[in-house]
DNA sequence: TTGACAACATACCTACCGGTATGAACAATT
DNA sequence: AATTGTTCATACCGGTAGGTATGTTGTCAA
């Protein structure tokens, strides 16, 4: 038998890449037994439920998340480095459609909002990682601030909501269009509108080309 | 026998409203039809299915929300005037909860947006209604503009885009944390940070208090 | 060697849910 | 009066999806 640790994990990584491309409600747990070539048999014993399954491979996520969002707002790079890293990372993620473009809106999110009172757990699982988000979105502010890119000071805390609630909804309605090069134009400048960047800091000239599929040039390494 | 249109119309209007309340998939045909006073025989007379229900539905609400839009921002009012219209109409749409103000998105964006490929009539009804909001959006946007209340000039349909992505996932967020005076007060400030209002032509006042809540007199630091 | 336990596989159960088949009640038409 | 079409009600079906009960295989400790 493989590790224990292998087959949960599979089993969460396969949910999450299932639902991204579906939702929640109708990715069945066969089907990810399927897809993780195992059955039901190991899914119940690592996961008493579908919303536990779907919570705890949330919870990973976010783990998965913050390493990137660390290595992204790294001291070593300033903020409009910053914020450049993280446009590019935003494009990135939207990448991993078969044969194409393909946005996709965080599951976890919307599965959370979907979701009306039943299903607490798959709730707090959504609040919590949309709380993890903000605060990354409310640091880049204020390290943008801090250099004096923004028109005016600012509630960074509020901000890193707003910009969060912002990118959430401009997911959904690139899930919905299917659009890359509006979502990507649309992303840029709504981020500068809600941050107030100053004119002269803006930059449009980061966006990729929208052919099916060009490499993104990314400027993380740097 | 009542008049067909009562019933058919009875029937889109529980169903947006259970829909509100929770989600799409989550909402049973049975459900409908127990509420709505029916039985399945009435519903599969008037609809060929649950996607034709949810289709039919959105394009009444979007009627309805025409109908009220067209109210708001009509050129009796001010530019500043249609805001603070549009601003009071959102946050009367929240609170419909039953004991208490409750934030609930859009069903029909929520669900267009969570639907994957399947459920084309769903997508392209959300699809509709999200270009519909859009331009209203976007009216808003060159009203602000051409009385001179924005920074900057600005693409009107893109801004109106941006709106309605915000205000989408501002909502979203909403329906997570169900924190009404946080989402007056971030509805606000992201409105006129996307939108670039000049500094003189914001109010924060306007916040109407809850009845049933707080007071929201929490002025935000500017 | 033998228990005990972890890590599964197999088969099955049940509840629900979208959809259908059929027919009754009523109205309008001819 | 008979026919026809509308507007529903009742009963039922087939599939599915979450969850369970139980058996099996390997591992490790004593």
């Amino acid at each position: 038998m493989s590790a224990p640790i292998d087959t949960r994990l599979k089993l969460m990584q396969i949910a999450t890449q299932l639902i991204w491309d579906s939702n929640y409600d109708n990715v069945g747990i066969a089907d990810i037994c399927k897809q993780a070539g195992v059955t039901k048999g190991a899914f119940y014993h690592h996961f008493s439920s579908k919303a536990e399954l779907f919570a705890s491979a949330c919870k990973y996520d976010c783990g998965e998340m913050n390493k990137e969002m660390d290595k992204i707002l790294s001291p070593r790079f300033t903020a409009l480095q910053q914020f450049e890293n993280f446009f590019a990372i935003m494009l990135e993620k939207q990448y991993r459609g078969d044969g194409g473009t393909q946005i996709c809106g965080c599951p976890f999110f919307t599965a959370g909002a979907q979701a009306g009172c039943e299903e607490l757990e798959v709730r707090a699982a959504s609040r919590e990682l949309s709380d993890n988000g903000v605060i990354y979105f409310a640091a880049l502010a204020r390290n943008l601030q801090a250099e004096g890119c923004l028109q005016r000071p600012v509630d960074a805390e509020q901000l890193g909501r707003l910009l969060h609630q912002f990118v959430q909804g401009l997911m959904m309605h690139g899930r919905i269009f299917q659009d890359f090069a509006q979502f990507c134009l649309d992303l840029r400048e709504g981020l500068y509108q809600l941050l107030g960047v100053k004119e002269e800091y803006r930059n449009y000239n980061g966006c990729p080309s929208t052919a099916s599929n060009e490499p993104l040039q990314k400027v993380v390494g740097k």
